[in-house]
DNA sequence: GCACGGCCCGTGAACGTTCACGGGAACGTT
DNA sequence: AACGTTCCCGTGAACGTTCACGGGCCGTGC
């Protein structure tokens, strides 16, 4: 590893001061354009390359985000992070990324160093607020798809509440009166969207029982459907916790036989671009992911400025039914 | 924006000096555990975090690697992504990821603002070498799936003929003989994939004649199949630029009451997870996308430190034939 | 002839941290 | 009593850049 070339070496080569050469590469002006030339090919001949350590140290003006994520190949999680770069682009702000590979682990290994590469934090966490504010020694952060206990921090809310109810309003529209659910199997308590989903049952007087739980894949939701036929025979209609539980589902009835949406309709959650691949085409509670991820950048640099908060009702994200094929 | 936190602060706060704070917060030793504690927890109460920039100017120890792509909700670039972030994790390395949004201009913009916020940078690029080089500025560089032409450059190289050519093989062995191709409607002049294609055909004297163009989207695949289809009715087989547009291929021959793979079997190029989703799940060329991602980080680091860089035969990823359902 | 302004360039200082070094106090050893 | 060790802590310097300021030179106007 070879000493660095400096400013000075520049200006040395260029038979000028550091201020000149500052003032070559940075388009400052007050400088002949003779010079300028001479001190631009200098650098390029010696390879000279700014410290971004040494210029970040004096001009405050470069922001970096860091973006937390359990898994990029979760698609889910790669259309937040689309939002995401796309809000931060449009600021000219940096993204660091981070894919915790689903693990607790590695989650607190990346709090540790992240709190001492960025300005602020956004993601989906999994520890619980204390250690993450240990962890994370005061850094602003902002957190996806859970409610904030403390003051502390700062998060945008997924709201589905009124999303499942539209979809259970449209099953029974259709007839539907055996409607199970697949739930989420990663957790130790029913997930939220479980409970939406007895509410929008009961509101219609409907049977809330047939209920199943998958492990987070394709694979996943396809066993767990075929599990909860088995059990619950005269389900006509099955709501899942999100889309790829879903899409598994629908591989499960067309194996099983049941044609979708006829012999079996199968509503997911998220609204995932990949549902419009599969075929039928997957209907489902649609979350407006890329918003999710703006409204998290926006949300981080209000923290990182004295500009005040977005009010708490924006920082939500409806989910709204968005009728494809699948039922 | 209130004046910053310095170490100093809360050196004067704790009634010691710098370099105490400094080691009380590295956990570096010599110090007594009593000032430690007084002094991270004077550190907690005003809320200080170390400047990033004068730590990095000081140990020279950080390093970070920019990637950019031109999309990553394109499953392919999220697959190459999800390698790259691991490799780099595993590493210790940050990622800043750049989306350039499929635009030459935006590909422009990240690539002025790079070269002073990371060490090394990985990806594809659509700009020419020296344009690259100009934007670039000295900063070492990986290119992804395409050959590099200068030294200035290094690359990983993807390596596909021989995998076209299995997949070739394997839909004649099954007895086909009228094998069409949909090629990428994005550049001007034919792929590479495509002159693959046609080397397999010709090899085992078939018509190279049936070959149409798709735009890079499901549906893009969805359409060019279908016009394919209309001008060569005969063909009971197409091979498809990648696997988006296989996917759309999939869903037009469905369409068109072809099934698959009785009817019309398909094959396309990535072997993306994407494929195994759908139904039939595709058979396709594959590429370990993870290892595209593993090697540009790696290269990346060889650049950066002086290790021999990896050799030519290394820097190349061989696609090979994955037979699942749909051929 | 002199003052003044514009153009071009250089010098000290500052940004906030870690490293290298030195030094005092307490303790034990001879 | 003198000396060496260990433990703990502080001070100057350095990292590489930009900012604020000052100053020389040349041309212009009165």
């Amino acid at each position: 590893m070879s000493k660095r070339v400096t400013i000075n070496d520049v200006a040395q080569a260029a038979g000028v001061s550091r201020q000149t050469v500052s003032r070559a590469l940075n388009d400052k002006g007050e400088i002949d354009a003779g010079t300028k030339q001479r001190v631009i090919d200098a650098a390029r001949e010696l390879g000279y390359r700014p410290s971004r350590f040494a210029r970040g140290l004096v001009r405050q003006d470069t922001t970096t985000i860091g973006l937390v994520i359990p898994d990029l190949l979760n698609p889910f999680f790669t259309e937040v992070a689309a939002g995401a770069l796309e809000a931060a682009r449009a600021r000219g702000w940096h993204v660091i990324v981070y894919d915790t590979a689903d693990s607790v682990d590695t989650e607190r290994g990346t709090l540790e160093v992240v709190a001492s590469q960025v300005d602020a934090v956004v993601g989906y966490f999994s520890l619980d607020e204390a250690e993450l504010d240990t962890h994370l020694s005061g850094l602003p952060a902002v957190l996806i798809g859970r409610e904030h206990r403390t003051p502390r921090f700062s998060s945008i809310r997924i709201e589905g509440a009124a999303g499942v109810r539209e979809a259970v309003d449209h099953l029974f529209a259709k007839g539907h009166r055996r409607i199970g659910m697949l739930d989420y199997a990663g957790r130790a308590e029913p997930s939220i969207r479980r409970a939406w989903f007895a509410d929008a049952m009961t509101a219609h007087g409907l049977a809330d029982d047939a209920v199943g739980t998958a492990v987070q894949s394709v694979d996943g939701g396809t066993e767990a459907l075929t599990g909860l036929l088995a059990q619950h025979p005269s389900l006509t209609a099955v709501f899942t916790f999100n889309d790829i539980i879903a899409i598994g589902a629908l591989r499960a009835a067309r194996r099983l036989g049941r044609t979708v949406p006829d012999d079996l309709a199968v509503v997911g959650f998220d609204g995932l671009q990949l549902g419009t691949v599969v075929d039928p085409a997957l209907t489902s509670v649609a979350l407006d992911t890329r918003r999710v991820g703006t409204l998290a950048i926006e949300q981080a640099g209000r923290l990182l400025t004295d500009a005040p908060l977005l009010p708490d009702e924006e920082l939500q994200v409806n989910a709204v039914l968005v009728v494809r094929e699948s039922a």
